[in-house]
DNA sequence: AACGCATTTCTGGTATACAAAATTGCATAG
DNA sequence: CTATGCAATTTTGTATACCAGAAATGCGTT
C-alpha cells in the first residue's frame, strides 16, 4: 500500500507494533530526534514513517506540536465500535456465503483454541488466539479491500479492545458468541451471522459504561479538544 | 486528522482535488521534482503530501519506481464497490434514526436539484449535485467516523464512478432511486433505507459489465501486477 | 509574592546536498 | 538487423543543515 523507502518502511512496522501490541500507550509523545537516534537512521526517515502512521490514524501531529500516539475522545470511541461492528458484521455475512469448506474447519480449530484458552492466567494469549479467529473470518469475506479496511480500524481500536478482556465474565460470553457466530456461517445462513457477528463486537449499553470506566487516563482525549 | 505543515496540507489538497475531478487520471505518473518546481516548494513538501496520499490510498507509490495516481485492478473495483455500498447502506440506515426534520428538508431540496439537472447537457453539473445528496446522507448518519471513512472510499472510486453517468438512462433510473431512498429516511425506515441504498450504489450483474466496457485504458492495472 | 512580558531554547517544518537504484539509450557483437 | 550488455542519466531515498514557531523560563514590575 504506502510503500516508502526501505528504512521508513520498517520503522511503520516497528511503530505499528508497538502501538498495536499496546508498548506504546495513546497520548505517548513521539519526538522525531528521540526516535532517529533510537533507530539509528536520520530523521527523514522517522518524519515519513510518522506521516505514514498519521494516514492511518494510529498517530496524530498537530502542526508544530509534534507527533503524538492517536488517542481519541468518547464520542469517536463509539463512533469507531459503530462502525467496527457492522465491518465486522460483513464480514461475517459475506463469508457465510464465500467460506470454503477447508477454511471453515480451520475457522473450527481457531475457535477450540479460543475456548481452550479460556480460564487461562494469561489474558494476551487469549486476546491473540481472539484476533486469529476474527481475522480468519475477515479473510473468509474473499475481499480483499474489506479485509484490509476492516484489520485498519481494528489496529486503531486496539489499545480500547485490549481492555476489554479484564473485565470478568466477558471472555466467557465471547466463545459463546463464536459459536453461534461459526454456526451460522458454517450453515451458511449470512443474515444470522452478520447480526451476530454485529452484536458480538458492538460496544453498547453497560458494556460501554464498564469499558470507560476501566480506560486508563491518557487513553481518551480531554473534552476540550 | 493527517496534518502536515502548511505547504504539504496545500498539496495535498490540490492533488486530491485534481484526482478526484479527473484532471489527474489512474495510471498519471506524479514526478516529484515537476512537482515541485509547478508548485514553487522543495521536493520534501511534495514528498510529505505524496505520502499521504498513498496513506489514503489516491496515489500508489512504489519504492524507487515512483508513484503514481492509484490504478486499480478489476478485482479492486468490485471489492470497492461492494464495500462503498454497504459503507452508503450503513448512513442511510443511521440517517433513517437520527437525520433532524431540518436536515431532511435540506436533503429533499438536494434532491429536487438532482432532478432538476436531470436532462441536462452538463454532466458534470449532475455529478456534482448528486455528490452533494450523498454527502448529505453521510453527514446524517451523525457518526463522523463513518462519514470521514465513507468519503474516503468514494474519493479512491471517484474516477470509476464518474464514468457511469455516461451511461444513458442512468441518470433517471439514478433520480427515481434517490426519491425511494429519500422517503425512506424521512419515515423512519432504516432497513429499507439501507437495502435501497446499498442497491443504488452497488455495481452488480450487466451494469458491471457496462462500467468495465467504458472504463479507459489505463485506468485499469493490467492482470500482471 | 504574584503576574506578565521578553528572551531563550527546543522541536518541528523546509530546503538542499548526496548516495543508490532503476531506466534508457547507445554501442557492439552475433 | 536485432539483441544484449554497459554506461550515462534520471529519479528516488536518506542525511544534514537551516529556519520558524511555540513553549518554557527568568526577570522585572506592581
Amino acid at each position: 500500500m504506502a510503500q516508502n523507502g526501505k528504512l521508513a518502511a520498517d520503522l511503520v512496522q516497528k511503530l505499528e507494533r508497538d502501538i498495536v501490541t499496546g508498548i506504546l500507550k495513546p497520548g505517548d509523545k513521539l519526538d522525531e530526534r528521540s526516535l532517529s537516534e533510537r533507530f539509528g537512521v536520520s530523521r527523514t526517515p522517522v518524519r515519513e514513517a510518522l506521516q505514514t502512521l498519521a494516514g492511518s490514524g494510529l498517530v496524530a501531529t498537530m502542526p508544530r506540536r509534534g507527533t503524538i500516539v492517536a488517542s481519541i475522545t468518547v464520542a469517536e470511541l463509539i463512533e469507531m465500535f459503530e462502525v467496527m461492528a457492522e465491518l465486522e458484521a460483513m464480514c461475517a455475512r459475506l463469508a457465510a456465503r464465500r467460506m470454503p469448506r477447508a477454511d471453515i474447519e480451520n475457522l473450527i480449530a481457531l475457535s477450540e483454541e479460543c475456548s481452550a484458552l479460556q480460564g487461562h492466567a494469561d489474558a494476551d494469549a487469549y486476546y491473540e488466539a481472539n484476533v486469529r479467529f476474527h481475522e480468519a473470518i475477515y479473510a473468509g469475506c474473499r475481499n480483499s479491500f474489506l479485509e484490509r479496511q476492516t484489520k485498519n480500524v481494528r489496529n486503531r481500536l486496539a489499545p480500547y479492545r485490549r481492555l476489554q478482556l479484564h473485565r470478568p465474565g466477558r471472555v466467557k460470553k465471547s466463545n459463546n458468541e463464536h459459536a453461534e457466530i461459526l454456526s451460522a456461517i458454517s450453515n451458511g445462513e449470512a443474515d444470522v451471522a452478520g447480526k451476530l457477528m454485529q452484536q458480538h463486537v458492538a460496544v453498547q449499553g453497560e458494556a460501554l459504561n464498564d469499558l470507560l470506566a476501566i480506560v486508563p487516563r491518557g487513553y481518551l482525549e480531554p473534552l476540550a479538544s
